[in-house]
DNA sequence: GTGCTTGCAAATCGTTTGCAATAGC
DNA sequence: GCTATTGCAAACGATTTGCAAGCAC
């Protein structure tokens, strides 16, 4: 993979400690975290990383196109550091969000008189493991 | 168009004045209102409305499955009366949210052996208005 | 009267803002 | 030294909660 550096370079973002380690974190930990997730995970290496850090540098990310926010969970954003287009399932009982590879493209309406710049394709229902395990008699 | 009364009813929500009033302001509004908009529509009409009851009935919509969630908007939670599949376009100049007519069934992952049950579809841009807007010369 | 529904006030909590301290060139 | 960045504390605002009063059958 891309080293950290290069790729926030390659998005115009000045690295700094704090910078290198939200995005490390977020292009090597699919699990679209939360800017608490984040905060939480990264104060064990940086003790004196700050709430507002994660948020400023989250909000900094999407604006230069570094990252993308997610909408599907109502509580929190979620963050995603791969950009490609893909669409994302949320599990309904364990919470966990997994990327699907959707031709998203293909499927843009035909006749839109707009101009269409983002899209965001959200799936939510069981994820395998959950639907097996509901699947299971009861002992 | 079928009766508010008769909605309700077909989806197991027992009828009251506040609650007809907003299924009936979702229905015939096809604007994506968030709770604070169809508080401030219908207290006109029923001045002892209160925002805890707007909320209170959207999430007992949802819950049975007479309106949707609509989370295009990172500021605000909006909802549809609307609830047989299709997507939203947001204008990112004018804000307008904007329902079309796309078959998401047919874009379904192939592969994926989890159940889905909930799809949502976003799509953000410039709305015809605000693009044509955009391409007229500076006066 | 019993259970459901409403609505006020207060609490909650994710996120933003103001601003002074700090770091990097 | 100058500008960008960080981080603390306070503010903000949408939504939720606790609970007492009101309504319906």
């Amino acid at each position: 993979m891309e080293s950290t550096h290069q790729y926030l370079s390659e998005h115009g973002i000045r690295p700094s400690v704090q910078r290198l380690a939200v995005m490390h974190y977020l292009r090597n930990n699919r699990t679209h975290p939360t800017a608490d997730e984040i905060f939480a995970a990264l104060r064990k290496r940086i003790p004196t990383l700050s709430k507002t850090t994660v948020y400023n540098t989250l909000k900094l990310f999407v604006a230069r196109g570094a990252a993308i926010y997610i909408g599907i969970d109502e509580k929190n954003a979620r963050f995603d550091g791969h950009v490609e287009p893909h669409a994302h399932f949320r599990c309904k009982k364990c919470g966990k969000i997994i990327d699907l590879d959707v031709d998203i493209e293909k499927f843009l309406p035909e006749r839109f008189n707009g101009k269409i710049d983002e899209t965001y394709f959200y799936l939510k229902g069981l994820c395998e493991e959950c639907s097996f395990t509901l699947s299971l008699p009861r002992l």
